[in-house]
DNA sequence: TTAATTAATAACTATGAGTTATCAAATAGA
DNA sequence: TCTATTTGATAACTCATAGTTATTAATTAA
C-alpha cells in the first residue's frame, strides 16, 4: 500500500496555502525548502488531486486546494479544542466554553450569564475574547468560539441567532454641555454637533441605525472619529471632540466624565444576540444554551 | 522540541480503545505489540492525559478516553469526507457552471438541462444571467460564461457550438383578433399590420429570419416596436399596437391575453444552440458537456 | 546578456517508527 | 504452593523516510 497521510501534510498544506511561496512557508516550517515541496507533492499523490498551481514564478491554489483549506482550517481548530478539552476532563472539569462578545455586552448580559452558570454548572470553565461581529462569526464558523454576542441583522447558514437583550440608545455628552435629561428632547438639537460613532466595520447593524436615527429627525450626522472602543469614545467625548450615540446599558461600568441622555420616543433599538453554530459538538454548549 | 502528534496516533488510539487490547489491536493495525504500546504511551505524554487504565489483566478507557474516542470518530469521518469531496472538486461534481442564455431558451432547454444535471451532479451550483447573443459570445471569450444558448449562424473561433432545439415560428396576436388557427394559412394574411419584433442587436439571427419569412411571401414588414423582452412584445401585441413572430416554444410560461398561431409551410426554424469555449478549464464544464 | 528568484530533482543523513527478544506482573489451574 | 499462560512494558536493534545540502531548470528583472 501507498502512504498514509498524516497531520504533518496538513499542517505543511496550510503554510503553503497561505503563504503561496514554498520558501517562506518552509521558513516558516522551521524546514528545509525541498523537504516541504516533496511533502506537498506526496500529499497530493495520496489524494490524488492537485492542490497548487505552480505556474511561472507564482503559486495559486486549485479550486480543490481552496475547498481543502478551508475544511481543514476548521479540522484543526476543531482538534485542538478536543485536545483542550481532553486536558479539561482528565482534570475533573466539565469542560470549556469559548466566548466571543462586544465590548457593549460585557455591560449586561455577560457577567449575568457568567454568574449564574457558575453556580449551576461550577466545572464548566470560560475564555472570554472581545471581537468584531463580523469576527465572532467567522471564529464561529470556524469552531474557535462557541458563542458569539453580536449585534447583527441575519448570519449565515449554519448559525444559531437569539435575542437576548434589547436596549435604548442614548446621547452622550460631556458633562458641562448645555443640555440636560430635562432639556433634551430631540437629537435634532445636536445636530450640528460633531459625531463620534463606533466604527461600522466593528458593528455595521449599529452604525447604520444611529444614520437611520438622525435621518429620521431630518439631518445627516458629521462623523469625525470612530473607534471600536467604548472608553475611547467616552474620552473623545470627555475631550470636547464632539457627541456620541451608544446604548445605554454602556452607561454602566464606566466611570467618566460624560453624561448619558437616553434619547426619547425613538423606535430603533440596540438588540444583542447571541450566535452559535448549529452543529458544534461541545457538550458544554448544549448545557449553557439552556440558559439562554 | 517535543513530539508532534499525527493522525497514526489517533488511527492507533482507535484501534486500543475499540478492541480494548494491545497485543488485539496490533494484530489488526499490523504492527508488533510493543511498538503500538510504544505510539500510545507517546501520545498520552504529548496529549498530557492517560487515556487507558491497565489494570491487572485488562485495559479500560478513561473519562478523558472515552471523550476522545468519540471525537476522534467525528473528526476522522470528517476528514474522510474532506478528502473526498476534494477529489470531487476535482473532477468538477462540485463547482459552479456560469450560464447565459436567451430569454427563449428558458421556455425549453435550460429547464431540463437543470433538472437533469441536479439529479446527477447535485452539489453543482448554476449562476444564470439572461443575455444577448453578442454578448454571450463575448463573455464566454473572456471566460465570464462557461455555458451561453444563443441563436447564431457562426462564431468566432475557439468558440464550440452545438444545435439543442429546433423550434417552429408563430404568429402573435391578440386574442381577439379576427384570425384563428383554422383560418390561418400564410403570413400574408397580415403583410398590411405592424410588426412588433425582438431587437437585430439582441440577435439579430432571429431579425434576419423574420425577414426572410416575409421576403418569401412578397412583403416587407413594417416594424413599428422592437424589444428585447418576450413579455413586453406581448404586452405591445396584446395592447393592440400590432403582431409579432417568435419562437413557438415561447407559448409556454407566460399567461398574457395574446394567441399563438403557428406559421404552416415555412422552412425557418428557430434554432437555439449551446457555445462553449474550447478551452475552458472548469472542469465542472466537462461533466456537464456530458449531457447535451 | 547577466543576475536574481523560484520550485523541482538528486543524493545524502539521521531520526524515530517498527522490529525481535525478553521481562515482569497477574491470573488460572493443578 | 507451583507451574503454565496471558498480558503490556522494556531494551536493543534496523530500516524506512522526513529532512538535509547541493544543484538544476525555468522564469523574470535589470
Amino acid at each position: 500500500m501507498s502512504y498514509q497521510i498524516e497531520l504533518r501534510h496538513f499542517t505543511y498544506f496550510m503554510a503553503v496555502a497561505e503563504e503561496l511561496h514554498f520558501r517562506k512557508a518552509a521558513d516558516r516550517l522551521f524546514i528545509s525548502q525541498p523537504g516541504l515541496s516533496r511533502q506537498i507533492k506526496q500529499m497530493e499523490e495520496i489524494i490524488g488531486v492537485a492542490l497548487f498551481v505552480r505556474n511561472k514564478r507564482k503559486v495559486t491554489l486549485t479550486a480543490a486546494g481552496v475547498y481543502l483549506k478551508k475544511e481543514l482550517d476548521y479540522i484543526f481548530n476543531h482538534i485542538d479544542f478536543t485536545i483542550r478539552q481532553t486536558r479539561l476532563i482528565d482534570q475533573g472539569s466539565n469542560g470549556e466554553i469559548r466566548i466571543g462578545f462586544l465590548g457593549s455586552a460585557m455591560q449586561t448580559v455577560i457577567p449575568e450569564l457568567l454568574v449564574m452558570v457558575n453556580k449551576e454548572l461550577p466545572d464548566i470553565q470560560f475564555s472570554l475574547e472581545e471581537m468584531s461581529n463580523h469576527l465572532q462569526v467567522e471564529a464561529v464558523e470556524k469552531d474557535q468560539l462557541d458563542l458569539g454576542f453580536v449585534r447583527l441583522a441575519r448570519v449565515p447558514e449554519g448559525i444559531q441567532k437569539k435575542t437576548v437583550h434589547t436596549d435604548s440608545f442614548s446621547l452622550v455628552v460631556p458633562l458641562e454641555h448645555q443640555l440636560t435629561s430635562k432639556t433634551f428632547k430631540s437629537i435634532a438639537q445636536v445636530s450640528d454637533e460633531h459625531f463620534i460613532l463606533f466604527s461600522s466595520d466593528y458593528s455595521s447593524l449599529y452604525y447604520d441605525k444611529i444614520m437611520s436615527i438622525c435621518e429620521d429627525k431630518g439631518f445627516t450626522p458629521k462623523v469625525t472619529h470612530k473607534s471600536v472602543h467604548a472608553q475611547t469614545i467616552f474620552k473623545l467625548v470627555e475631550s470636547g471632540l464632539g457627541v456620541a450615540i451608544v446604548p445605554t446599558s454602556l452607561q454602566r461600568g464606566f466611570d467618566l466624565g460624560v453624561k448619558f441622555l437616553e434619547i426619547p420616543k425613538i423606535p430603533q433599538k440596540a438588540i444583542l444576540s447571541v450566535i452559535w453554530k448549529k452543529d458544534n459538538r461541545n457538550p458544554a454548549l448544549q448545557q449553557i444554551l439552556k440558559f439562554l
